[in-house]
DNA sequence: GCCAACGTTGGC
DNA sequence: GCCAACGTTGGC
């Protein structure tokens, strides 16, 4: 019996990396680098599956709004912006032996034909208990509820 | 193990 | 740019 599947959302800053972005990608797939918080790393790391589908956000954009969805094409492995001495998010303590830091791959599935704001989510009803809408939520790899994720995406693809 | 100081996130 | 909410660090 397979494991169901189950449902995500990643923040990204779009002046960092957009869906655009992703869209321009080489198979318009990416690593999914930089996460350097361990409740996330533990989602992407033992959670996120092959499969898995994932709300992509934008976040400190104008206005925040998830922008479309991607799908986990990759499952964990070492993030290696980790032990790159240049990169913005080296850190000292990760090596190829020990990552400490995870990734997974994603690959762009669609760019919704309307952005979902944040305004617009918070006035939907039945995602109000979207881990997103919580005050001070600062995750950037959260769970989603399937029936949260079908509502946004039909919110999404509304023309 | 407590907790103050500090750094980061992210909406506004 | 402001600031509230969090997470991390490090002295004790």
């Amino acid at each position: 019996m397979p494991r169901a599947k189950r449902y995500w959302l990643v923040k990204t800053e779009p002046e960092s990396f957009s869906i655009r972005d992703l869209a321009a990608s080489p198979k318009q797939t990416t690593c999914w680098d930089g996460v350097r918080n361990y409740q996330a790393r533990n989602f992407l790391r033992d959670d996120m599956k092959l499969g898995d589908e994932v709300l992509f956000y934008h976040s400190n954009a104008n206005p925040p709004a998830v922008v479309g969805t991607c799908l986990v094409v990759r499952e964990a492995y070492g993030d290696h912006t980790a032990w790159d001495k240049k990169d913005h998010h080296y850190d000292p303590k990760a090596s190829p032996e020990n990552p400490i830091w995870q990734m997974v791959d994603l690959r762009l599935t669609e760019i919704f034909p309307h952005a979902v704001s944040l305004s617009e989510l918070r006035a939907t009803k039945s995602l109000a208990t979207m881990e997103l809408l919580r005050k001070g939520s600062r995750l950037s790899v959260q769970s989603v509820r399937p029936g949260e994720y079908k509502m946004v995406l039909a919110i999404g693809r509304k023309a």
